[in-house]
DNA sequence: GCCCCAAAGTGAACCGGTTCAGCGCGCGCT
DNA sequence: AGCGCGCGCTGAACCGGTTCACTTTGGGGC
C-alpha cells in the first residue's frame, strides 16, 4: 500500500521547500520559470494530485458546487431537462476542477436545510438555485447566508442574487402567433406547477397574447407536470362540448401523454387537435405524429449558468443575463384545424 | 461578517480543550456523560458544524461517494432509472452525512480518469460502478486503486468488488413463459447495448427459454437503448413478411417508441402485436394502451447499494447480494394474438 | 566598486479538525 | 495508610496544502 504522494515528497525530490513547490504548481510568482517547469514535470512523474481537503482547509476553494433538486423522484426521472442541464454545468466546471454535489430532497424546507449545512461545513463554494418561484423563500436564506448562488430562472424574483433566464414570455408569443396563423381560435394550455416563476410568466403571456389576438376562447389548466395529470386534463379538455383545436403543454412529458389520450379517444392529431410541447427532447420524436415543440438549448443553459457562478467566485461582477431565446421546432403535431 | 464557529470556540466557551470537545461531539470515550451533554448543547447553541475539509484532512472520511455516468446526456435524461437510483442512494446516505458527487462523462476511459483523480484527491470515500460490462475494464482499475466500490449489477464480472444485482435471467424466464402461455410463438426482443452484462444475461436467458419452449421463431436485435433505434427496429420487425406477435423491449423508452411505430403503421396493440417493456415508470402508463412491464424497485436498489457501500467502509465484510426479483405488471399491451 | 532592488527561495504559521501520550486525582482494595 | 488503576481531561503533533515575512543572490546603474 503505497502512501499518497504529497507536496512535501515533491519538494524533497526537487530539493526545494514546500512553499516553492506550491508556488510553482499554482502558477504563482516566486519561482523561476525553469524551476517551475522542473517541478511540474516532477509532480507529473510522481503522480502528485492535490488533496482536495487540504486545499479547502487552507482557505482556498472547496472545489465543488451544489445542486439541490426539490421535486419528487418520479417527476425528476422522466424530465430530460435536469440531466441536460447537469451535463452542461459539468462541462463548464471541468476546466476548473470543480465537482458537482447533488442532493434530492422532498421540499423547499429540506432544501434550505441542505444549503445551511453545506455552507456551514464549507462543502461547496456555491450553489445553483433551480425552479425559481414567485417570492421564493430560498432566496432570502441564500442572501443571508452569503452563500454564492446562481439562479437558474427569472427574470426577477431572485433579489440580489445573479441569475440566468430564458425568455419564456416571448416564446409564448411566438407559439400563440404561430397557432393563430394556422387559424386556431380555441387554444388550451396545460400548465405546470402554479407559483413557479416560469409557469406564471407563461400564463401571463398566454393570457395577454390570447387577448391581443382576439381568440374565441382560451384557458390555462394547472398541473404538477406529471404525465398522469397531463393525461387527465387532456381527457377533460377533449371531451368537453366545444373542445380546443390546439393544446399547448408546459413540458414534453405531458404533451406525449396528451397525444396518447387523443389516440385513445379517437381524436386525430393534428387534424382534430394540434399539440405543442414545451422543451424538445427525443420524447417529442417518438410519438406519432412527432411533436411540434418549443426548443431550448438546455445544455448551453447549464454551461452558461456554471460559467457565471465560476466568474462570480473569481470576483467578477455578475448580473442577470438572458440566454438565447427558444426556437420553434415544427413537426407533425400541429396543423390548420379542419372546420 | 461573523466568522465560522470552530471547535476551538466551543472548547473555550466550555472551558475544555479541543480534544475533549472532539471526543464529546463524536461519541468517543474520554469524557464524562455530563460533560458530553453540556458540549453537545453548547455546540448546538453556537451553531457549530464540522468543517468537512478539516475532518477529511485529519484522516477521517471525505464524506462523499462518487457516481460517474458514462452515457450520452441524451439517453440519460430520459431514462427514469438513474434518478430513481440516485434518490434511493441518497436516502440511505443521508443518515451518515454522506454527499453524492456526480459526474457525467462520454466514455469509460474518461470515467476511469475521474476515478483516479477523485481517489488521488481524496475527494470521495468510495464509488458506485454502474452499467457493468462483460470483462469490464473499470473493475481492475478500481481494484488496483483500492478505491472502495460497490457494483450495481451482476452476478459475476466484477472481480473481487462487492456488488448488488437483480436477477434479470429469471425475470426473462417469467416474461417468456407469460407470453408463451398467451400462445405467442413468434417473439422478438429489442435488446440494449451489447457487451453490457445485463444485456448479455437477458440475451442468454431469452435464447435458452425460447429454445426450451420450442418457439417457432425468436430473435434479439441490439440497439443503443435510444428511442430512435427502438422505433427503427420496430418498423423493420413489423414490416417483415411474417412479423412477430410479441416484442420485448430492453427498456421503457424503446417500448413507448415501439407502440408509436405500431400506431403509425396501423398495427394494433395488443391484438396484432403484444408489447412489453423492461423497467416500469410513468412512461409505461401514458401510452395507449398502457404497457405491460417488468417492474423493479429501483429506488430500493439504490438504498441497498448505498447501505452496503457504507457497511463496507465500516469494515464489515460485504459480499455479492441479490435484490428482490422483478415483478411482472400486466397492463393492456399484451394479449393472446389473433390468428 | 558600491549600493540598491528585484527575483528566487526558505521556514514557519495557519486552516480546523483527530488522535495519542501523558498527567492528576479519586476510589477501591488489601 | 499505601498502592495501583482507570477515568477525565490536557497539550501537542499531525493531516497537506497556502501564504506571509524574511533571507540570500545576482545584476544594473552610477
Amino acid at each position: 500500500m503505497t502512501r499518497r504522494v504529497t507536496i512535501a515528497d515533491v519538494a524533497k525530490k526537487a530539493g526545494l521547500s514546500k512553499g516553492a513547490v506550491s508556488y510553482a504548481l499554482n502558477g504563482q510568482p516566486g519561482v523561476s520559470e525553469s524551476t517551475r517547469q522542473r517541478v511540474l514535470r516532477l509532480a507529473l512523474e510522481m503522480g502528485w494530485h492535490p488533496n482536495s481537503a487540504a486545499k479547502a482547509l487552507s482557505g482556498a476553494r472547496a472545489g465543488a458546487f451544489g445542486l439541490v433538486l426539490a421535486r419528487p423522484a418520479s417527476t425528476l426521472g422522466i424530465e430530460p431537462f435536469f440531466m441536460k442541464l447537469i451535463s452542461g454545468m459539468e462541462s463548464a466546471m471541468a476546466s476548473s476542477q470543480t465537482a458537482l454535489l447533488l442532493q434530492v430532497v422532498p421540499d423547499h424546507a429540506a432544501e434550505i436545510a441542505v444549503y445551511r449545512r453545506w455552507w456551514a461545513e464549507r462543502r461547496v463554494d456555491g450553489v445553483f438555485l433551480i425552479d425559481l418561484c414567485k417570492d421564493d423563500p430560498r432566496v432570502p436564506v441564500l442572501e443571508e447566508l452569503r452563500l454564492p448562488a446562481m439562479v437558474v430562472g427569472g427574470p426577477g424574483h431572485h433579489g440580489a442574487l445573479p441569475g440566468v433566464w430564458i425568455d419564456d414570455a416571448s416564446a409564448m408569443v411566438m407559439v400563440m402567433e404561430y397557432l393563430a396563423a394556422l387559424r386556431h381560435r380555441r387554444i388550451a394550455r396545460v400548465g405546470g406547477v402554479p407559483g413557479m416563476l416560469h409557469t406564471e410568466l407563461r400564463t401571463e403571456a398566454f393570457d395577454s397574447v390570447a387577448d391581443r389576438l382576439g381568440l374565441e376562447w382560451s384557458t390555462t389548466i394547472s398541473t404538477d407536470y406529471s404525465p398522469e395529470q397531463g393525461a387527465q386534463v387532456t381527457r377533460r379538455l377533449l371531451s368537453s362540448g366545444s373542445p380546443p383545436t390546439a393544446i399547448v403543454y408546459d413540458n414534453d412529458v405531458m404533451a406525449v401523454a396528451g397525444v396518447s389520450v387523443a389516440h385513445e379517444m379517437g381524436v386525430r392529431v393534428p387534424s382534430d387537435v394540434s399539440i405543442m410541447a414545451w422543451d424538445d427532447s427525443v420524447l417529442c420524436e417518438i410519438t406519432h405524429p412527432p411533436l411540434t415543440a418549443v426548443s431550448r438549448d438546455i445544455s448551453a443553459y447549464g454551461v452558461q449558468v456554471a460559467a457565471r457562478l465560476l466568474a462570480l467566485l473569481n470576483g467578477e461582477v455578475v448580473t442577470e443575463v438572458e440566454e438565447t431565446p427558444p426556437r420553434l421546432v415544427v413537426r407533425g403535431s400541429t396543423a390548420r384545424p379542419v372546420d
